[in-house]
Order: structure tokens, then C-alpha cells, then sequence
DNA sequence: TTCGATGCAAAGAATTTGCACGCCA
DNA sequence: TGGCGTGCAAATTCTTTGCATCGAA
């Protein structure tokens, strides 16, 4: 199951780099489509290892300043998994929106979500000294097969 | 206000590190002291500026392995809040249980706690396909001071 | 006395920065 | 054509590892 809408995320994407008056390089183009078929995070080497396998490669520097960008404008999120990994994922709002299960022992991510959570977390931001823009979500534990085991 | 109990995570961190059959070094007694009089996280950098200033210098890397070795006996957890930083704060199994706000403008860390949800999260660890065993929540946006600006 | 704990220094890995060139508006 | 976008390589920063020494049991 893919979280991609038709005409979705990675359409916007381009629309607001274009509104906020950037040229469009092609190594942008080809990082943004590799996000917008993505459901679930990535970090900034393996992007790098699919970019070079697939579309174009495209320099590490390079993706690092892309998705630096594409983090102010607030079109991707980091989100921080297992041990110092970064990784990446395109802020979707509606459908799409998930959080993280971790399997400490095999390093597996799996994505969930829940709305009784989103709800909670709703209504605790309303109450919160904050403006809260964005909230991650990671639930660390053993998944079923390394529990198993 | 500190989380801190008496008797409390300080001392229960000593207890199963002696049982995990370990000699106890003065840099590990520093490092799990200076721990339990903290209510929330700190980076290994700022532990070792801390630890410099006060109780007793300690290698970087002996800090690293400390942290790590309490990691596995899950005593402290690591939580990934601003870009890159890890941190890490004893786990309180009860009273002191919290979460964390972050300033994305200015990086402040604020801690929370908020029992509805924790039981929603309870409630859907019950029905994931994982033992969940850890929950990292953290919230991105505004400060107060940050939002009036 | 033995074996883990620690410090120091070097190695590694991820990320950032500087600079020259290429390409889009 | 001007300036942003990109690639390459060097520089930074955080973290880990190797090894000799110190200290607790």
C-alpha cells in the first residue's frame, strides 16, 4: 500500500519550490519524485544509493541541501529512528500521516497510525504552551519475529 | 521540580549493573550520579562539559560506553529530539515518565507528560504486532517566546 | 592476581562548507 | 546573462575502536 495521492505530495512539492522563486535543477526533480513514490522515511544515503541505481545520481552534498530545503519550506520531515540514523519523509497531511514502530533487535520500520493518538495529541496541543506544528511519534520494542525468538 | 525519587533511579541503576557482575569504576559512579540528579536529557557532549566542571573529568569515550552499556540494561534511553543531537535520559518507570516539546526556532526542550496519552498508547501497544517495549513522543513548533516574535 | 573499567589517540561515519562550473528563468 | 543549483573535495563534528594502564573484586 502506497500512501502516494494522485497529483499529491510531490506536485505541491514543486509548486511551492516554484513559488518561493528557485530554479529547478534536476537533481531536485529527481530527488522529489523519489520521495513522492515513497511512503515511509529514508535516510540520506540510502537516497543517494537509489538515486545512483535508478533516475540520475545525484551528490551526497547535493541531498543534503535539497532536503534542507525541502525541510524549511516544511515538505519534509526528519525523523530520527534507531541510532543516529536521520531519515526523511514527505509531510503529507491528510491520508498518509503515520508514525513508527522500531524493532530494537533487527532494525525494522514499520509505519503506523492511529487515530486515538492523533486525537490525544490534538487536543493536548490545544493546552500546550507551544505552537505545535509537527509531532513524531516512535514506538521502540521487539517486533513479532525477533520477539519469537 | 526534579523527577528525581529518593532511593530512586540512582541507586536502582547501581543495583543491576552489580548484578549484571560488573566492577564499578568512579567515571560509571560520576556518570550515573550526575544522571539521577537530571530530570531530563542531555547530549554525551554536555555530560562530558558537566562532568569537566564538576563531580570528576571523564573520557568522551568512556562516556559513550557508559551510556551505551545503560542503554542495553535499559536504564537510559536515547531520544533524538533537535537535529542530530542524541540525548539521553534515565528511564523512571513511573513518577517521572515525560515527553518532550522542542522549539524548532530557537531549540528549546521542554518536557511534558500527559496521561491520556499514555493510555492511548498503552491501548494500541496492546494491538500492534510488535512487543512494545519504549515510547519516544516529541512535539515540533513555537515557543511561546518564539511564537510572539 | 585477574579482568573489567578508563583514558588517550586514531579511525570511522555522517553532515556541512567552499568553490568552480553548469543550467534554468 | 545572472544567479541559483550542483558536483567534487576538504573540513567539521559526533561516535566508535584499539590499545596500554589502572583499579575493583
Amino acid at each position: 500500500m502506497s500512501a502516494r495521492t494522485p497529483d499529491g505530495w510531490g506536485a505541491h512539492a514543486q509548486q511551492v519550490l516554484a513559488q518561493s522563486g528557485r530554479h529547478s535543477g534536476k537533481a531536485r526533480k529527481a530527488l522529489v519524485a523519489l520521495l513522492d513514490g515513497q511512503s515511509c522515511a529514508l535516510s540520506a544515503i540510502e537516497i543517494e544509493d537509489v538515486l545512483r541505481e535508478g533516475s540520475r545520481p545525484v551528490a551526497r552534498a547535493s541531498i543534503y541541501r535539497i532536503l534542507d530545503e525541502l525541510e524549511r519550506l516544511n515538505l519534509v520531515q526528519r525523523v530520527q529512528l534507531g541510532h543516529d540514523v536521520t531519515r526523511y519523509e514527505p509531510v503529507r497531511s491528510g491520508r498518509g500521516h503515520h508514525h513508527h514502530l522500531v524493532c530494537d533487535n533487527c532494525g525494522t520500520v514499520t509505519p503506523f497510525s492511529d487515530e486515538n493518538l492523533e486525537d490525544a495529541i490534538r487536543e493536548l496541543s490545544r493546552r500546550l504552551p507551544m505552537r505545535v506544528a509537527e509531532h513524531e511519534i516512535v514506538l521502540h520494542g521487539a517486533c513479532q519475529v525477533c520477539a519469537a525468538s
